[in-house]
RNA sequence: GCCCGGAUGGCGGAACUGGCAGACGCGCUAGCUUCAGGAGCUAGUGGCCUCACGGUCGUGGAGGUUCGAGUCCUCUUCCGGGCACCA
């Protein structure tokens, strides 16, 4: 009789683990494969309890996974490249490259104490040049399909971070992604940019494929910031200036159209300007009241020189004069820069003096400048539909411009009176709301009386016929600036030669090494541009001198494709052996947190495609099953280190051990919510785990001894993986046969074992209900207990066999003491070699079952039948039982209804 | 504003396709054991009424479908998350 020792036992299988390099893996085709993954963490301060929650569910996956016979997939490594690193290295004096690895070494080692069944031979690290060099030779592979770009663009800046952010890195409206409490700013620089958005439409379009196998809320996040709108393109003319002094007048056309900047996506050598819009609903067009550009416009400039000095339209619509507007635009230039809080800012904006002409109606409407409409999203140009648009409506309500109205509701009944009378189609009445849902298009000259969906396809297709539009459809998604003006990432393979202009660094000298040691001052230019050793270098073209690019990439390039080397993590010669990927590929399960919904998922996902037009592999979305477990919390927030509120999760391991910490955070609640952690109710799992070493431990002597339990076991399994072995029921898994039990005892506990096991197993296949499946086997435990002392009825092999299940079913979750367990019951080969039970349906069946019986849909009382028992002795039974009948009260009885072994309905009145 | 989730005892949470609501655990109460504490074992534990048998209410709220609803439908409140002058 000994105790529960968990640091003994947990160190001794680990190392047997080791010894029988239980879990390294080979690809092999001739097996089922299974590829399960926790996204790979960043390494630094200490591995807590949110970590290990992460990794636990990992490994019940991938030791169930392997105890069903697949050939099973399940890595580690570090993405060990980033601004942290950085900003401690600065702080404590110390490279960052010192930093990263002793936080590898320390979160290697509490992962190693938690026992996941990790093949550490195919450990990763992001900051190897043995890995980033394959970042360079996928950025130079982009360079050539044009994917990879240079372009001086306004961007994020983190003034923390003291580098460009991605738009993905931008949160809450304008913060930055580590420093929630900063707001970025916005800075022009050049930077490289991957076309994210070459794939835009089949991102979307993938998404299909992967619903019903990630969670509905990622699938939700991706749309929405993919952002696809259909509509259509427009083309106003920029009106001449028929109403123009005789002056200005004589200065004529080519005046205009020398300032003019060109109309974006203007044909070379097209005479007038034009000014392009977007709207999703063209159909609405006939009530275009103003045409509005966004501030930085390109055109805007032009338009306000040649804006007529006109005092009449000064007056009425306009609340600027020629001078005025000038000033106005450079003021609404800069308030644009600060990204304020521009949703709920108010309208504002002026007449540029000029006008647009409606291709649909050849109507002039004035050309307006709104501090609402965006350069960066669609043309950077409106037509202001106020009938029909909540912001429009705004804008032309404060600025009394017309709003005409040009479709109606469809029913003639609306929402409030004030509106029903309005939207009858008087295109002069004045709406007090606009109508913005479809309707019946009015006041649409040819289009009047269409449904807004059939007007909106008509009037596309004669833009296109008249050359004055087109449909189209744009995204929100925007290129992914990965330029980072710090040092501890990978540098961008590029050379800027004054002959040859930008040059890309051949393949043959990679990697472009970061240099060993930086001048690290965070302070926001590159450090790598002030080491001259780095940055000066021969041209590769012609031999002169050139400076390369200073700048390192994005750490999200790192994680983008990190899971195809786990499959070839030592190849030298290419990313990975396209031939591993194709066998391991995709992930079949792959585990994180929510927060890289977009972030990590999407960058992942895009470069899964770019290298399947590459060649490199051929499936179209690397991960085939994602799950976002929940995060584990404590006083209400997430454990994090600057919260200052974590659990350390070897603190946990070394006061109740790894087993104990493990079946903690799989049992307090489902993976995917979040937990908190409760010091309480780890007692729970604590006192749970002791319950079961007990009575393993009371009935193990006698276990062992037992004939037929070792020698049941198929000799031909040893040392073959393959062929794993499968103990079964003895003496009872007679097939067919009733199989005769001992006593009532017995039967029942054997019923119980395989009832659960019948959950357990349904549990860990798909639902993933980790607590409910460790419920079902307390209740087995229980079960256990209250059939003690089990000598007295229950035979020694029935014995074995019910705690061998309790010991399998732990297995996945408390591996250690699963191993301990199946030794002490006088097994010699390690668990590991071991197969998941069947379930013996048999055994499991119920024989005699307890019908609820109602009245009137009340439970009124219970009948205890033999299972399957027919409809009329169930109630013929229930008649006689006095309380039921009482219910009954001699009424008659309109409808009975039925379910076989569930419950019996009489329905009376 | 739009889009996703949620809401069940004192607490964490069960309840597979509509069929005994509250499994399992924590906490609490009592008994056994112990010098005592702890640990362990056993029993009890949603509210209200009742000495009791039993009754009655009960899954955020209001309606509805059904023999029967935590589960399905409509509306609604609150909480969490994402996106947001996206044309």
């Amino acid at each position: 009789m000994g105790d529960y020792k968990p640091q003994e036992i947990e160190a001794k299988w680990q190392k047997r683990w080791e010894e029988n390099r239980v879990f390294e893996t080979e690809a092999d085709p001739k097996k089922p494969k299974y590829y399960t993954l926790e996204m790979l963490p960043y390494p630094s301060g200490t591995l807590h309890m949110g970590h290990m929650r992460n990794y636990a569910i990992g490994d019940v996956v991938a030791r169930v996974k392997r105890m069903r016979g697949f050939n099973v997939l399940h890595p580690m490594g570090w993405d060990a490249f980033g601004l942290p690193a950085e900003n401690a290295a600065i702080k404590n004096r110390t490279h960052p490259r010192t930093w990263t690895n002793n936080n590898i070494t320390e979160f290697q080692r509490v992962l190693r104490r938690f026992g996941f069944s990790y093949d550490w031979r195919r450990e990763i690290s992001t900051c190897e040049p043995e890995y980033y060099r394959w970042n360079q030779w996928f950025f130079l592979r982009m360079l050539e399909k044009g994917l990879a770009y240079k372009k001086k663009s306004r961007v994020n800046w983190c003034p923390k971070c003291c580098t460009v952010l991605a738009n993905e890195q931008v949160v809450n409206g304008g913060f930055c992604w580590r420093h929630e409490d900063t707001r970025v700013e916005a800075r022009e620089i050049a930077q490289w940019f991957l076309k994210t958005t070459a794939y835009a439409d089949e991102l979307l379009g993938d998404l299909e494929e992967l619903e019903g196998t990630w969670p509905d809320r990622v699938i939700a996040m991706q749309r929405n910031w993919i952002g696809k709108s259909t509509g259509a393109r427009v083309f106003f003319a920029v009106a001449s200036e028929e109403k123009n002094s005789n002056a200005e007048a004589a200065e004529g056309p080519q005046r205009t159209q020398s300032r003019e900047q060109p109309a974006l996506n203007s044909k070379g050598g097209a005479p007038a300007a034009r000014i392009e819009i977007f709207t999703t609903r063209i159909d609405t067009i006939f009530g275009a009241s103003a045409v509005i550009l966004a501030p930085n416009h390109p055109l805007v400039v032009g338009l306000l020189a040649s804006g007529a000095e006109d005092p009449e339209a000064e007056r009425k619509i306009g609340h600027y004069a020629k001078q005025g507007r000038e000033r106005k635009l450079r003021e609404m230039q800069v308030s644009s820069v600060k990204t304020e809080d521009i949703a709920t800012a108010e309208k504002d904006g002026f007449f540029t003096g000029r006008y647009a002409i409606n291709p649909f109606n050849d109507e002039r409407v004035p050309i307006w400048v709104g501090n609402f409409v965006l350069m960066e999203y669609g043309t950077g140009a409106i037509m202001a539909v106020p009938a029909h648009d909540e912001r429009d409506f705004e804008f032309c309500r404060k600025y009394g411009l017309p709003i005409p109205i040009v479709v109606a509701p469809e029913k003639e009944r609306s929402n409030t009176e004030s509106t029903e009378k309005e939207h009858t189609g008087h295109r002069d009445s004045v709406p007090k709301e606009p109508f913005t849902e479809y309707g019946i298009s009015v006041s649409s000259g040819k289009y009047s009386g269409l449904k807004s969906e059939q007007a909106s396809e008509r009037m596309a297709e004669d833009a296109k016929k008249g050359g004055f539009g087109k449909k189209e459809t744009i995204y929100r998604l925007r290129d992914w600036g990965i330029s980072r003006q710090r040092y501890w990432g990978t540098p961008i393979p590029v050379i800027y030669c004054a002959k040859d202009g930008m040059v890309p660094v051949p393949d043959k000298d990679l990697p472009v090494l970061l240099p060993a040691n930086p001048q690290l001052t965070g302070e926001g230019q590159s450090p790598l541009a002030t080491d001259p050793e780095f940055v000066n270098v021969k041209c590769p073209k012609c031999g002169g001198p050139a400076r390369r690019d200073a700048d390192t990439m994005d750490t999200f390039v790192d994680s983008s494709w990190y899971f195809y080397r786990y499959c070839d993590p030592h190849n030298d010669q290419a990313p990975f052996d396209p031939a591993k990927a194709a066998y391991w590929f995709p992930i079949d399960q792959y585990i994180g947190g929510i927060t890289h919904a977009i972030l990590h998922l999407l960058y992942s996902r895009f470069w899964c495609k770019v290298m399947r037009d590459l060649g490199l592999v051929k499936h179209n979305e690397p991960i085939a099953r994602l799950f976002t477990q929940g995060m584990v919390q404590k006083g209400g927030v997430a454990m994090s280190k600057s919260r200052g509120n974590v659990v350390g999760a070897e603190e946990m391991a070394q006061k109740y051990g790894a087993d104990t910490g493990r079946l903690y955070t799989l049992f307090a609640a489902p993976p995917e919510k979040d937990l908190e952690w409760s010091e309480e109710s780890i007692e729970g799992s604590w006192r749970f785990l002791n319950r079961v070493y007990r009575v393993v431990d009371k009935h193990a002597g006698s276990a062992g001894e037992v004939a037929g339990g070792e020698k049941s076991q198929d000799p031909c399994s040893k040392n073959e993986p393959g062929a794993p072995t499968r103990s079964e029921d003895p003496p009872l898994n007679t097939k067919g046969g009733a199989p005769a039990a001992a006593s009532e005892k017995e039967k029942a506990l054997l019923r119980k074992a395989h009832q659960t096991l019948r959950r357990v197993t349904h549990d860990f296949e798909g639902r993933w209900h980790f607590n409910s499946a460790i419920a079902q086997i307390m209740e087995l435990v229980n079960a256990i207990y209250a059939a003690e002392p089990m000598e007295d009825g229950v035979r020694p092999e029935v014995r074995k066999r019910v705690l061998e299940l309790v010991t399998l079913m732990l297995a996945p979750m408390t591996p250690h003491l699963a191993e301990e367990l199946w030794e002490m019951l006088g097994h010699k080969d390690g668990l590991w070699t071991t197969r998941w039970p069947e379930f013996n349906a048999e055994l499991a069946k119920e024989d005699e079952v307890e019908i609820p019986v109602q009245v009137n849909g009340k439970v009124r009382g219970r009948v205890t039948v033999a299972a399957g028992a027919g409809q009329n002795e169930v109630l013929e039974k229930a008649k006689a039982d006095t309380g039921i009948a009482a219910h009954l009260n001699g009424k008659a009885v309109r409808k009975v209804v039925f379910v076989h072994d569930k419950m019996l309905n009489i329905v009376v009145g």
